[in-house]
DNA sequence: TTGTAAGCGTTATCAT
DNA sequence: ATGATAACGCTTACAA
């Protein structure tokens, strides 16, 4: 079998196109890539022969030619990886895609084990992607930002540690939500105000119990009833039993640093006769399905969640396009009054 | 400012690792992509070369010249997407990208919208990847499955309806499950056996109510007591409300679809001052956190989450290397007592 | 075992 | 506005 037979087999190349057209390839390329030089009758020729033969041009090739992969990666660290399940974690997922799904770009889903940096570096810098998003949680994974020397980046949530400068990041200010929501607490007329907090290693669990703290150094509030979860359900149980075990440690009203949290640390309470709002009054951060359908649904600091990940998808592209984006952008959080409060 | 000086800024190529190694391009290539018929002396010279110069090979080159992506999508149709969030889907996924790190593939994200599948399509024939996994849900979902004349497939789940022949698919045996769950109920000593479905759109919504009929059957117990969920943990309260608002519908046990609406219906017993399981046993499916923290723990078949979306990417490059692959692979379940039951 | 050389399907440069 | 033509960096017969 010759070249020309087992090309033919193949898919349609840019080369026949110009052929079916009547032009160079150089045309059909313009057209393609929507060049504003090109008379509209080459373009329509063009276009017919792309319909026609069903032409679909080869990433491999233009990313070869081009020196762009069209594509850019998600790289979620193995340790953060345990928090797919995660509502708000899947909601910034899906919002990435999204937002993607409307751009010529591709999404590479790169989850990072901490045994080999190498690789991921390696593949980052290979040329498969034009930029990365990060999402990384605990605070020692410095390693990352060390990349946006090479690519654009853009992380998930404030990054703890960094070499030199402040990479790119999308959040919310986790300070200010975790103190207006305290704030609420305090409006509600609380007294003694405790707290669940978030791991101490990650930057929302550190932001959030500050906030707490901020809201409760104003008011003159003692801040000695706090204990330490991880985020998961069964956390928040946890802490909430020891809560209830400490000697003299009485509050009327509680900041937890999320809805899953919180919706552990309800069951632990109904089962010690403990009413919410009446006894202790709750707050919590993220509006899911933890929140709306605890018992009682809990009032809460809603996030925007999808609308993180297509901010931070958003960034990128900016970024990758040579725009000048500013590095950090915080998007704004509400409260949504339920009856925990 | 020459060729030459533009390319020595860029990163180092196979080319000028055949430099400093003091070989071919060819044998560079040979030990890059571990060919057997290398001497170990021109390895070793290759390796270090590498290793000084920092060289990683340029995907794109190697797509366009081995004719291979090196990469495998993992689709996921739009309207599945809001599964994000599930436990077992977020699972399956880590599974997935897991399996994937361990091998030189890479894993692209392609939330596929119902609106233009012509352009998931022409993503999926472009060459941008080897094979796909497809998570899709709803049983209008034909399209895909046609997919897999073009390009290796394998389903994440038994797909509904398709054209032609069977594709791959990975699962458990739903109806297995249910059956199993539910003479489990039986050999309980309950009588009369209802049960929470999930949606009738879907086949694990539809087998496992499949599999709740023939164990009923097989004891000649009545099958009228049945809810349809959507398998989020409202949907299982509504269907509680509303089995609980039936007339003469009495129950002393109950086959709940998934944990998250287990616990969603559980919530609505405890209020009604139903007794689990003194009233009314219970037993779900999954073994996840809905089922591990419900008050009381939810006695449930257990599926391996992780390891469908190992399964499956596996069976996906045994395809994709040309093995004869069974088309269905069902894991087994086992399932987990707790106090529900 | 190793090297030579012909592609792979685009884009980009430079004429025209 | 359009067309030649030279890269892009690698794989892979084929030859030696």
């Amino acid at each position: 079998m010759t070249q020309m037979q087992a090309r033919s087999q193949g898919r349609p190349t840019l080369e026949m196109v110009a052929a079916a057209a009547g032009v160079s390839r150089s045309t059909v390329s313009r057209v393609v890539n929507g060049s504003p030089n090109v008379t509209s009758e080459a373009i329509a020729a063009v276009q017919s022969a792309i319909e026609t033969l069903g032409y679909v041009p080869n990433r491999a090739a233009r990313m070869l030619a081009g020196r762009r992969a069209h594509a850019v990666a998600l790289v979620i660290p193995e340790n953060t990886a345990k928090f797919f399940a995660d509502p708000f974690f899947a909601a910034v997922i899906q919002g990435v895609a999204q937002f993607l799904s409307t751009t010529e770009y591709s999404l590479t889903l790169l989850i990072a084990a901490d045994a080999d940096a190498k690789k991921t570096r390696y593949f980052l810098q290979s040329g498969n992607v034009d930029g990365a998003l990060v999402l990384s949680h605990h605070i020692d994974d410095h390693s990352y930002s060390s990349l946006s020397q090479e690519i654009p980046l853009v992380f998930g949530g404030r990054p703890m540690s960094f070499g030199g400068t402040m990479p790119h990041y999308v959040d919310v200010d986790n300070v200010a939500a975790a103190r207006s929501a305290t704030e609420r607490l305090v409006a509600s007329g609380r007294k003694r105000i405790g707290t669940i907090a978030g791991p101490q290693n990650m930057a929302v669990g550190i932001d959030r119990l500050e906030g707490w703290r901020q809201a409760l150094r104003a008011h003159g509030i003692d801040d000695a009833v706090a204990e330490i979860g991880d985020f998961s359900p069964t956390s928040g149980e946890a802490a909430m039993q020891r809560l209830l075990a400490r000697e003299g440690a009485e509050f009327d009203g509680l900041f937890i640093a999320n809805a899953q949290m919180a919706s552990g640390a309800l069951s632990v309470l109904r089962e010690h006769g403990v009413k919410v709002p009446h006894d202790v009054g709750i707050i919590t951060v993220d509006d899911d399905y933890f929140a709306s359908s605890a018992k009682p649904p809990l009032t809460t600091v809603a996030q925007p969640t999808t609308e993180v990940g297509e901010k931070m998808a958003e960034v990128l592209l900016d970024l990758m396009a040579g725009k000048d984006v500013p590095r950090v952008m915080e998007l704004p959080t509400r409260i949504v009054e339920r009856a925990s409060l």
